[in-house]
DNA sequence: CTGAAAGCGCTTACAG
DNA sequence: CTGAAAGCGCTTACAG
């Protein structure tokens, strides 16, 4: 069959109606479940539907209603399973309502940004969840609503004009910081990594803001390597300082494997010689030993959170701009004791 | 300002060309880089678009050419981190080719991969990546070929007859079974999970067919829980049978990491007490101690194979069926050590 | 409940 | 190089 002949092949909802004996509009009344038809008639349509193989064209309909049935995710990268739980569980929600979600990754790079976001503006998506690059500039929120295109952040914010969904990362640095101090920890270091965004600095202010109200010193801010790969030989830096920290609060899932895996290739038992907190807690978490305590921001309810968002803005684009954070909970296994 | 008015607003190729003083056939022909309109007024044309803010629409275009820029991937889940490489592969790929791609998880279950399969036709995707679900019947081969839709299926297969690109599972066991056997060991089992499709298949044969030419017995296979966060607690499951394995080989990266954390909460040296291979070797590999020695079959590199393949396929629906199997190779670390 | 008609935003021959 | 026109597959009043 050559693509000519299989172009005339198409089903179309007028062949539907013809084959039914009725009209386009009513057919296309079926599709829609309009109670206009009497229960007879919508047989006779559906049969027909199905007797011809009938695909319903979204994209033709999208021409004439303003609804293309898409959205769109961005997030920085995919291979860091904090972020492919986020997709699940964006994945999850859009999907029950019959739409579909157009994935894309940035790279934390904003021209890359804004490339997909013409693309997705070209393909007509209904709104996009946008985890911001780093570095984004807060105009990009102007250039948005200039577009009028209802977009919900996650995880990082540019703008709390803009719906917006994360984690409660100040809560959840307080949670880290106090079970360490009721341990009796007192030099804590703060292991981050990555480019610095509003979750970095949420995170860094709330781990500093714990500290201080302890009476403790916050300045251990330990800088680590943004690859995976390369965080466990970089274990070195926690003990280059003056002073050596008896406990290590990392900033996410990849760094707390990193140092967990480095801490034990300098021959140091977690726990006993230092404790060490993570943070994000994906499912990985359950499964390194010693077991890891960490504090769990879960990425695959906020995912969902900010598809529920996204469709109620495109129901109501008028609707406040709304920001959700999601609490965060201090799984204790065996990463953390008393200092020595 | 309301809806109506700003679906009023909407600059359409008619606005450009007005705008530009050219015909809307001329604004076209600019959209489409066609040679065929002078420098002066291409470059009118193109001012004449930044000023109104056009965005090009490709729902409407698609309507007349057949082409959606639009392919979909689906995937049994994607919190295994193997599948979000893959994905981030897939996803690398087809954006560079200016397309997009529509990301949809089956959950292993026959059904919702039928309502996603539908649903992506609905969108007129121009061809899908799908790693079929458990248990789909090889009739779903016939029915993609009556739609004429471009398939390439991926780590799975149902039919040779269409695109497929995968692993070398075979001799990936080979390379397990071989370096195990020139330690020493002679009573290696497999631990397997999960549902049963041809990569399950396939990796069971390969294990079975490199233990007998070895000479040794291929019967111990045993199978643990689904889950990750289960598959520690059921280590036991190992040590069970009347004949303990000295060396063991793992169905993937998910079961290397549950049986690495329960032997060592058995108290057991593993290298040293029994000998433990991995799967698939996703990124978090590095990161586990003792260091795992694992199989590695390269889902980033799959999914860039997969997504070129059915590029290749779109343009050129008449070619024959090909089958690329990514070549697996073996990365010694500390896992493994002699028999005792 | 049904039919005829207009229109969504593009592309594509066809004439000039 | 340009203009006028038809058509892709749907939805939506409007009249009956």
């Amino acid at each position: 069959m050559s693509s000519e002949e299989r172009k005339k092949t198409r089903v179309t909802l007028l062949d539907v109606a013809r084959h039914a004996n009725v009209s386009r509009a009513t057919a296309s009344l079926v599709l829609r479940k309009s109670p206009l038809v009497g229960s007879e008639t919508r047989t006779r349509v559906e049969e027909a539907m199905r007797d011809l193989g009938y695909v319903y064209n979204i994209g033709a309909a999208r021409l004439r209603v303003e609804r293309s049935q898409i959205i769109g995710a961005i997030v920085p990268n995919l291979t860091n399973p904090f972020f492919a739980e986020l997709l699940s569980g964006i994945e999850e929600i859009i999907g029950a309502t019959g739409k579909v979600v157009i994935l894309a990754k940035s790279g934390d790079r904003v021209e890359q940004q804004e490339m997909l976001l013409r693309r997705m503006r070209e393909h007509g998506v209904d709104g996009v969840i946008l985890c911001p690059a780093a570095h984004t500039e807060s105009t990009l929120f102007e250039q948005i609503t200039a577009w009028d295109m209802p977009v919900v952040q996650v995880l990082r914010h540019i703008s709390f004009d803009m719906d917006y969904v994360g984690a409660d990362y100040a809560t959840g640095m307080r949670q880290a910081v106090d079970y360490l101090a009721s341990l009796g920890h007192e030099r804590i270091a703060f292991a981050v990594h990555g480019p610095v965004h509003s979750a970095y600095q949420e995170r860094v202010d709330g781990f500093r803001d714990a500290m201080l109200s302890r009476g403790l010193d916050p300045s251990m801010l330990i800088r680590f390597p943004t690859q995976l790969g390369e965080i466990a030989q970089a274990t070195h830096l926690l003990f280059d300082r003056a002073t050596r920290p008896t406990a290590v609060i990392c900033f996410n899932h990849l760094v707390a494997l990193g140092l967990s895996a480095g801490l034990q290739d300098c021959g140091l038992t977690i726990g006993r010689d230092l404790s060490l907190i993570g943070f994000d807690d994906v499912a990985d978490a359950e499964a390194i030993r010693p077991r890891l305590t960490s504090v769990s921001t879960g990425p695959v309810a906020i995912g969902e959170m900010a598809a529920r968002l996204l469709v109620e803005r495109i129901a109501d684009p008028a609707l406040p701009p709304r920001r959700l954070v999601n609490d965060t909970t201090l799984h204790i296994r065996q990463s953390c004791g008393r200092p020595n």
